[in-house]
DNA sequence: GCCAACGTTGGC
DNA sequence: GCCAACGTTGGC
């Protein structure tokens, strides 16, 4: 089983929102590097790490799981849809998405700043300069330290 | 194929 | 709200 992280903007939709209908299709990914992890990467059961984006606190609020193959996001062909994609033809689409099913919340947000101060996390693809990628992977080495640091404290001013 | 302009992401 | 960093687009 792999492991990926997941990044949502509370305000569009939060781990709560998650929680509430428990199996949500990742759609509106545009990016080609997120889509490819999304097709080639994932399997169902693999982990899911979920992260808030843009927001007063940024971090890792909750756990989830991958809950089906890659498929084509149907919201590209939705011309009502603020991710249609006019390039994007049903027999040949460009932009994947996986389901994703609620598994729990963090008994705490393990923020971006204490991620940050995580000597062992160097290299995590979340920290780097500039990273903007929306699914990306994790490392079991990864995981596990991210986890472990849920029922410390509080990590960080 | 280059690269400037533009739009978006996302922390702060 | 600001702005740095990045990806995409399109002229040439």
């Amino acid at each position: 089983m792999r492991h990926w992280l997941m990044k949502s903007e509370p305000e569009a939709f939060s781990i709560d929102d998650l929680e509430r209908v428990g199996t949500e299709p990742w759609n509106g990914v545009r990016n080609y590097q997120a889509r490819n992890f999304m097709r080639d990467g994932m399997r169902p059961g693999d982990g899911v790490l979920f992260y808030h984006s843009n927001c007063a606190v940024p971090g890792v609020v909750g756990v989830a799981e991958v809950a089906s193959e890659a498929y084509p996001d149907p919201t590209q062909f939705e011309q009502a849809s603020p991710y249609f994609d006019p390039r994007a033809r049903p027999d040949a689409p460009r932009w994947m998405l996986v389901d994703v099913r609620f598994k729990r919340k963090l008994a705490r947000t393990i923020r971006l700043a204490e991620l940050r101060a995580q000597p062992r996390l160097e290299g995590f693809a979340l920290l780097q300069r500039g990273s903007r990628l929306s699914v990306l992977p994790v490392t079991r080495g990864q995981w596990d330290l991210i986890l472990a640091l849920e029922n410390q404290p509080r990590g960080l001013p």
